[in-house]
DNA sequence: TATCCCTGATACCCCTGGGGTATGAGTCCG
DNA sequence: CGGACTCATACCCCAGGGGTATCAGGGATA
């Protein structure tokens, strides 16, 4: 009876995102009718309207925001698949792990050097990423596995093993007054009048409401900081993208931070096994101080 | 470049359990040839050899083996984009819940019981399943929230919340000398001559080695035991669906069972978080005797 | 060894349906 | 009221998905 094609499905994200037939078509490189008549169609079939067009525009029903969500994860499934099938019949095997910039440097170096002197290891690809973009590359193929941190990052529908737990430490500029604390508490760096919270980006594109700089990427952040703008709560390990104009202080009562290896759910790979097993091992050891 | 479609996936998936494309077309409805070339189509986009054809019949490649796994993914993926936007158009939204057919029952009850005394309670449908069919109905979309029980079932790529912990009853055989013991321990259970464990099918419908039956259902299982030629260790609480020729006697080491409320990860319907908090509030009661 | 059968691949044709262009229809704005 | 904008409709074309007929190679069986 129905039976969704992928190609259906990316017309009605791309429509769903841009809200606009015409641009979403140019973006499909095709005309605006047939995909107006490809819309019409899926709503068909499914017996479903997913976008209202009335006067001033396109948007999306209920339903329709449903469908997004949905599509897109089934997007990423369907990519996944011509890329693990082309990794696996590759000549050499190879992990690809992924990992935000900057975060859990020591870790990584530690990790990447202990499975690499097992006897079976294959080579590990890093490849880094937007904050919280790990796990969209577990889910369409591009990685095997990740370094995430709970509890900044959601780990929904993805397998995982906690490799450390750390406490946490402000990032302030050098010249601030909070600089030359020993430590600090939440209280105290969550409402600095002259350090707001840098603001990120939703999903949307939007940005939540608030006194602090709006940004989107960590090198902004370390500049902002070391203009003396904001100040940031970051795990311990991560201090190493701190500039010369930072400090940083411990939050005593900072919630802890835990770094984690993450895999999409159900992988069955053995290097990947492998690897996990040298994480948790390692891990047995570490432990640095909150 | 490339995109499978879901057409696409669709065959090969089915040229994959068939392992004959002949008898795949017919699944198909279409004819052979056809099928040949869509499936050839789809290794030379990929570059990559699915399917050896050599002498004697058709088998997987390694890469065959992996794109099997991920094509079936994705089709869950795809077939519940249409489900669950169909479902979020639906005039009265409302949850499916699937469980083991016998498992859980006075939980479930209570639960359901529980959680339609609530003022914004939509109505819950249950949806009775195979035994380890819950995760793939909340892949595909045919359910919203699953009960399931650790450590039996594999809950990768879910979201889930521990409802209540028990012990396990062997069920035995009533005139089995064993049926008179007040108590057993697994070693007892685990190898006793006359009363092997069943064997289950695997994925592929072939059957482990080992001297017990071949089961394919609880009802099969359920009549082995009364025959006296079986025994099996189940939770507590699935003790319900015991005849009268069985008898269930506590086995004091068993590991301990887990009922667990399951959902498809990132899940955000509302209805469910009512239920989830339900069961959560009404596991706090809940402890049944180890 | 010759023959048959089984199975997947190839050759070739047909026609559905996905995509294009031209244009209509409703709405907002100056 | 006319123009600009945007999505829908009308109509055409052809790529490609699917069909039939047939080939090719590997076992079995006599």
């Amino acid at each position: 009876m129905d039976g969704l094609e992928t190609r259906e499905l990316r017309y009605f994200v791309t429509v769903a995102e841009e809200l606009h037939f015409g641009r979403a078509a140019e973006r499909l490189n095709m005309a605006q009718p047939p995909l107006s008549r490809a819309i019409q169609q899926v709503e068909r079939r499914l017996g479903v309207v997913l976008l209202d067009r009335d006067r001033r525009g396109v948007s999306l029903t209920a339903a329709g925001e449903v469908m997004l969500v949905e599509a897109r994860l089934a997007l990423d499934a369907v990519e996944a698949v011509a890329r693990r099938t082309r990794r696996a019949a590759a000549a050499q095997p190879a992990l690809v792990l992924t990992t935000k910039a900057g975060a859990s440097h020591e870790l990584l170096k530690a990790l990447l050097d202990a499975y690499a002197a097992r006897p079976g290891a294959v080579e590990v690809e890093v490849l880094l990423c937007e904050i919280g973009g790990q796990a969209r590359l577990l889910r369409n193929g591009r990685a095997d596995v990740a370094i995430m941190h709970a509890p900044f990052d959601v780990m929904t529908g993805l397998d995982s093993a906690q490799i450390m737990t750390e406490g946490q430490v402000a990032i302030v500029p050098a010249a601030h007054p909070l600089a030359r604390r020993p430590s600090l508490t939440m209280a105290e760096v969550s409402d600095v009048p002259d350090l707001p919270i840098a603001r990120w980006p939703r999903h949307d594109g939007t940005y939540p409401p608030g006194p602090g700089p709006e940004v989107h990427s960590q090198s902004q952040l370390a500049q902002l900081v070391a203009l003396g703008r904001t100040l940031l709560v970051i795990p311990y390990s991560s201090r190493a993208w701190q500039w010369p104009e930072h400090v940083s202080v411990p939050v005593h009562d900072a919630p802890l931070a835990t770094t984690i290896l993450a895999w999409p759910a159900g992988a069955r790979s053995a290097a990947l096994a492998e690897l996990v097993e040298t994480a948790e091992h390692l891990s047995q050891g570490e432990s640095l101080a909150r």
